[in-house]
DNA sequence: AACCGCAACAACCGCAAAGGG
DNA sequence: TCCCTTTGCGGTTGTTGCGGT
């Protein structure tokens, strides 16, 4: 793994959310030359970060095949059902969640699935998670937590379910989990359009599926910046989703403006991604197309 | 209208494993 | 075999927006 011929110099890495450009120059750069040896990516990349930070955004957020929003009811089950049986394995749990990363699960689970156990643990008679899954999984409408009482009212529901199933079919090759059920409508169907969306969303269905602004706070989404009209280059869709976004919005727009932006203006040139593909190393690289 | 608390999520930090020299 | 570096992973923190008061 030492890599010495990526040693670079010291030097002071910028910290914190990242920019629009900086996600350009990332992307650019792993799309051109593939992944390779991360701490040698942010010189050559122009980015003054630290490898680590690279490797962490573009697994997190530019990586193809990302899939945004929110979970699903069978990958909700398979999160409780994956996390009861090997604890906070999120790598491994993230494995059976194409488009998924562990963070985005783990994440998951901190803010609101370990809740809902807990508390159906702490109301009913006391559980372990692998029986509160089983029910969950098999009798969804019968479990003792309540089924998708989502909180994502908040943010990321602005733009709503992911409608995604289409990615989880047969999610284990060990028997452990079957194919999932059928689809179950839930609360939140009600928002329908993808929250997000990055690389794994450049490919139909069509664009008018979802409403930007849904996802995008008013003032940007009204910007007039969500809709580039460049239509060449990737990089010039990205900026120009990013665009004018007011100060501290950059935040939001470091995720999800990028995946906006993308999806607002057409579909990525998939010419090279399969070498693109060639190079992940990721543990979680169900890529999909 | 302002403030506060909460939820969601992006990103950082530290550690361990892996692998080359 | 040891040392050093990189990578991967999990825990944690920080930031932001929304809803309630």
């Amino acid at each position: 793994m030492g890599c010495r011929s990526c040693e670079k110099p010291k030097m002071n890495y910028r910290k914190g959310l990242w920019s629009p450009e900086e996600d350009q120059r990332l992307r650019d750069y792993i799309l051109k030359h593939g992944l390779g040896c991360w701490s040698a990516v942010p010189a050559k990349a122009g980015l003054q970060r630290n490898g680590k930070s690279c490797r962490l955004r573009w697994i997190n957020y530019l990586r193809p095949g990302l899939k945004r929003g929110m979970f699903s009811q069978e990958e909700e089950d398979v999160v409780i059902n994956l996390q009861a049986k090997l604890g906070n394995k999120w790598s491994q749990i993230a494995m059976h969640l194409p488009g998924r990363t562990d963070n985005e699960v783990k994440n998951y689970w901190n803010s609101y699935l370990k809740k809902r156990v807990m508390q159906a643990q702490g109301v009913s008679n006391p559980k372990s998670p692998a029986e509160l899954t089983s029910m969950s999984t098999t009798e969804p409408g019968m479990s003792t937590m309540p089924i998708h009482h989502h909180h994502h009212h908040v943010k990321n529901s602005s733009g709503s379910t992911t409608t995604s199933h289409d990615q989880d079919a047969n999610i284990s090759s060990n028997g452990a989990l079957s194919a999932p059920a059928p689809l179950q409508p839930f609360d939140h169907q009600a928002q329908q359009q993808p929250k997000n969306f990055v690389f794994s969303d450049w490919a139909p269905p069509a664009p008018e599926s979802y409403s930007v602004s849904a996802h995008w706070p008013a003032s940007t989404a009204s910007s007039g910046n969500v809709t580039p009209s460049h239509g060449g280059a990737f990089g010039d869709q990205m900026s120009g989703s990013y665009g004018a976004l007011p100060t501290h919005q950059d935040h939001q727009a470091g995720g999800h403006g990028a995946a906006a932006g993308i999806a607002g203006s057409g579909y990525f040139d998939l010419l090279n991604m399969g070498d693109i593909y060639g190079g992940f190393s990721s543990t979680n690289d169900d890529l999909l197309f």
